[in-house]
DNA sequence: TGTACATCAGTGAACGCGCGTTCACTGATGTAC
DNA sequence: TGTACATCAGTGAACGCGCGTTCACTGATGTAC
């Protein structure tokens, strides 16, 4: 690639670095300015303009980016599952362990989920459905192999997104020190979910 | 009361209503401006100061009346639930119907739950939470009265909360036409749960 | 009841500020020959 | 390789705007006698 081109990604990704390092637990997405940023990533304001129409866009990039990583460690979860039998204790270890070395990226997923433009939102939602959605197949794929009975995948997966996506919220809002309680009540929600889906499906076949 | 006083008090909730009506599916409570807000009560700017120190006031004071219609809600489903039989369905639809009668309070507390100042984000947890504990008294009696074995009422409530404010969440992002499939969904998410609560007790029990 | 004074909810003018956006620029990088 | 021109990422000055907040005010309501 040119100087040139490989000048400009740098800068584009300085300034997406800057918006995330301005968020934080006191500071939501959308009360960052165009300028605040800029100076953040020691621009002048206008050069905003050669990356993004506006602030919308880089938000939108910046969500994108969050799904990477959602996705990402939907696979590292995965993978530890098939080593360990403990599915519940490794997902929602898996999911901490990511959920504290990317919290800006979270962040952006779980707070701008409920507020900011109904756009914004729509983006969110879809990468979380994506993620909702492989972990129903994973269900329904490791039902089979043990030769249980067939579970509402879709639903036992959304719940379980719902729940951890919650566990998310409150561990990035909380101190440290309250994180293994916290962690340990999803882990047994999770569990309820998954000895009533069993439960359930059961008591259908007989 | 004097007139004096009666007055303000009016000028007073004009401006929480105003407040309550600019939130909508676009609009943040964090992203309202108090000279919109005065705008939209038809006072001037100025007199915002007579009533509330600066918006975070007002805010913090919408919050407590949701917190009310909060309260509201447990009882009526409670007494409702004593009538009919099918606790998890009543519920929800008890919760839903107070969330369409109130929509701009649920707005306000599940878009600012996860958004807005710390500050903001507690109370509204704290609201939450009285919900969660009311529930998980009435589980508890509930499962005594049925001579059921005890259950881990406080998880089993938190969760039943957590996935019944993400309801609310997606019933006030959705069209109406969608309602009915999700709150189906819900009182299967519910179900789920209690059923495993109740597996798991008995499982104990044993 | 009437009068004289006190209170105070609501106001209009004014302020300084940070904002998003436009525009014409400049100078390093890229391209053609 | 050297030269002449084109491109275009980043810039500084300038704009108009809505914002939160201050201040001194006014006139209706309340109070004391």
């Amino acid at each position: 690639m040119s100087i040139r081109k490989e000048q400009k990604q740098r800068t584009r990704r300085a300034l997406l670095d800057a918006a995330l390092s301005l968020l934080s637990s006191e500071r939501v997405y959308s009360s960052l300015s165009l300028r605040e940023v800029t100076r953040a990533a020691e621009l002048a304001p206008t050069s905003f303009y050669r990356h993004f129409d506006d602030m919308n866009e880089l938000g939108l990039a910046l969500v994108e980016e969050a799904g990477l990583t959602l996705r990402q460690l939907f696979r590292k979860a995965r993978k530890r599952i098939d080593k360990d039998n403990d599915a519940i204790g490794v997902s929602v270890d898996t999911f901490v362990e990511y959920l504290l070395d990317h919290q800006t990226h979270f962040r952006l997923l779980i707070v701008e989920q409920a507020g900011n433009t109904p756009e914004f939102r729509e983006t969110i939602r879809s990468e979380i459905n994506n993620f909702t959605r492989e972990l129903a197949t994973y269900l329904a794929e490791r039902a089979e192999s043990k030769n249980r009975p067939p579970l509402d995948t879709l639903n036992i997966a959304k719940a379980m997104t719902t729940l951890t996506m919650n566990l998310g919220a409150e561990l990035l809002d909380t101190h440290p020190k309250e994180h293994k309680d916290l962690i340990k009540q999803s882990k047994q929600q999770l569990a309820l979910i998954m000895l009533g889906g069993i439960f359930q499906a059961t008591g259908t076949e007989k």
